[in-house]
RNA sequence: GCGCCUGUAGCUCAGUUGGAUAGAGCAUCCGCCUUCUAAGCGGACGGUCAGGGGUUCGAAUCCCUUCAGGCGUACCA
């Protein structure tokens, strides 16, 4: 149930029956304070200067065309033309009664799905993941999740760096071990060890360096043996990353790799292409596609390179590649970039370019969803005590370790091994959730206390108040399939529980509308908070059957919301904590 | 130089696309455990929304400008 939708909708009709024309907006929102009541619509007062009318008179006609009287009990006029509604108890208990009963929390899936392909993740595979990989892995995971869960056809894409000079050293380097009969599964079990080893050699020695670029032109020339060490070099590289994604929960799998070298021999067709479009010119040597869209005030323009001076390909070549691909073969009608916001610019050249050479249907949409930076507490991005770039699962395991830590200190009685399942999972769900909380374009600091804190916006809290709502629920003792009778929604912390509740499809619409999950983050906050409060003021098992019937099935709906919710962005809940 | 992004309470962050008196958490202070997990709840304090100008019924939000910071800007990805 989105209700914001349902009033929406029938507002905008009684606007319309009132004298507006059909593309007035309502825009009905949830209302911004409680005396304004459930929800408020803003639009009157611009649709009303539109027609020169009075805007309190205007919302008067509306009203006169707006029957709400099955759901709200008040709609009034207020301040100078907003239309305030208050929705009924009764109505929202039924609909409580209905999200209880549905085996996906009421959430209506789209009626119209899209092929959403989604690009996220995509390491660079000569190295391990690191912090700077965390964002576009768990924000997009997020939203990947989102995406399905309201219909969509989603198809995942790992864009790893798979292919370019870096791996001639490291295929040089690997060929050096195998000559000392080291065994490589074994070298290559810590791959930044391993990368530094091979740029030691690459600095320091002539010879290997040498070695280092033939091999660059064996691999791209399709060289069998060095192909050979390449796919072994990838595959153990693939395992790391696989190894992390499972360590942090995220859905991605071997399946959804679609490399850069996937491309390689579509790469000359994109030039053709664009060739046969006259879209290119050369420039210093280099082919280059000039577009006056990304000209300065002088009329210089910062041209697109989509082929070297020499004949090698770049990484916009690719990615062309990887849009025709993914209109062509995919068919996709919605393209998500979970990307640094470093690579603005890039994306919007390519965007506009794919348009201009039609390698994209002009509907089909090309949504860059740019992410911040993780800083440190200097302000600079985040590194370790030791200055190098954290390493992804280090960053997890000393997660796990410190929640561990903070769990045992507070339950000096659970079993071990209860006290690290509890540390993995409020370990993991803290670094995640720190990042997802925040809104995703802007940078954010990494701090390991607030991110365990139980208060405030953390994983933490939200875990705690999910445990709480469990064990509620299994002190019961009621096999909650069988629950049946009202949900009557009577005090004040009820019925703001109540009307939260109802409220989860607008969260996650958001989520999958603008690619942001920490709506949906806030929207699981003010839940959890909005039933500590009831919790505090209604007992539930302790209650009269009715009202502890009612009560239990608040609770019940609390507990799958938080849990679906979390679920959502990819976090695991604790039945006890 | 040019372009993009950011600037909101002492700190960390929200702010539903222009709506009503700008909100949370931390920190500080004051209350609440013989009843379902106090890892909790209730309350207080705290603001020139970087500065200035403009647009209009109405601006943290849009436009212009100044300042401060970050990032990008022709053959790395």
């Amino acid at each position: 149930m989105n209700i914001q939708t349902l009033l929406n909708q029938r507002i905008q009709a009684a606007m319309v029956a009132a004298g507006a024309p059909e593309t007035a907006p309502a825009l009905t929102r949830q209302s911004a304070k409680v005396q304004f009541g459930d929800y408020q619509a803003n639009g009157i007062m611009g649709v009303a200067k539109g027609l020169k009318m009075n805007p309190r008179e205007f919302a008067q006609r509306v009203l006169d065309k707006l029957d709400l009287s099955d759901i709200a009990e008040k709609v009034e006029i207020a301040g100078p033309g907003f239309i305030n509604v208050f929705l009924k108890n009764t109505w929202l208990g039924k609909e409580l009664v209905e999200l209880r009963t549905s085996d996906h929390l009421d959430v209506l899936e789209v009626s119209n799905p899209e092929t959403v392909v989604v690009d996220y993740s995509s390491p660079n595979l000569a190295k391990e993941m690191h912090v700077g990989h965390l964002r576009s892995t768990v924000i997009g995971d997020a939203v990947v999740r989102t995406l399905e869960f309201l219909g969509h056809n989603v198809i995942r894409q790992n864009h790893v760096g798979d292919w370019g000079t870096q791996f001639g050293m490291l295929l040089a380097y690997m060929e050096r071990l195998r000559a000392e009969n080291a065994e490589i599964s074994m070298v290559l079990s810590d791959l930044e060890t391993f990368y530094r080893a091979a740029k030691t050699c690459f600095d320091d020695d002539p010879e290997f360096a040498v070695r280092a670029r033939e091999l660059v032109v064996a691999l791209q020339s399709g060289d069998e043996d060095c192909l050979k060490l390449w796919d072994e070099f990838i595959d153990i590289s693939l395992a790391h990353c696989e190894e992390t994604y499972k360590m942090l929960g995220v859905s991605l799998e071997r399946k959804h790799v679609m490399p850069e070298s996937a491309y390689n021999d579509d790469l000359q067709n994109v030039i053709n292409e664009l060739t046969e479009q006259e879209l290119l010119q050369e420039s210093n040597g280099a082919q280059c596609v000039f577009m006056e869209e990304f000209a300065n005030k002088e009329g210089e323009i910062t041209p697109v390179i989509v082929q070297k001076t020499g004949g090698g390909f770049l990484y916009s070549t690719t990615d062309l590649a990887a849009v025709r691909f993914r209109q062509h073969t995919l068919e996709a009608n919605r393209v998500l970039y979970f990307v640094d916001a470093r690579q603005s610019l890039h994306f919007q050249q390519i965007f506009t370019l794919s348009r201009k050479a039609g390698f994209v249907k002009p509907e089909t949409q090309l949504e860059h969803m740019p992410f911040g930076t993780v800083m440190g507490s200097d302000g600079k991005p985040f590194k370790t005590r030791s200055g190098t770039v954290a390493k992804l699962s280090d960053l997890l395991a000393e997660a796990q370790e410190r929640a561990y830590q903070l769990v045992a200190s507070k339950n000096p009685d659970m079993e071990e091994e209860e006290l690290r399942n509890i540390g993995r999972v409020v370990g993991i769900a803290s670094v995640k959730y720190a990042d997802l909380s925040k809104n995703r374009t802007s940078d954010y600091v990494f701090n390991w206390d607030t991110m365990l804190s139980f208060e405030g916006n953390t994983a933490p809290y939200l875990l705690y108040a999910y445990s709480r709502v469990a064990s509620i629920v299994k002190r019961s003792e009621i096999d909650v399939t069988s629950l049946t009778g009202d949900i009557a929604v009577v005090e004040a912390q009820e019925r703001a529980l109540a009307m939260k509740l109802c409220q989860f499809e607008e969260a996650i619409q958001q989520v999958a509308n603008d690619g942001m999950p920490h709506f949906l983050c806030a929207y699981l906050y003010d839940l959890a908070g909005t039933f500590m409060s009831f919790y505090e003021a209604c007992p539930i098992l302790n209650a009269e059957d009715e009202v502890k019937n009612s009560r239990l099935q608040l609770a019940l709906n609390t507990a799958s919301t938080l849990k679906q919710g979390l679920e959502l962005l990819g976090i695991e809940t604790l039945e006890r904590m």
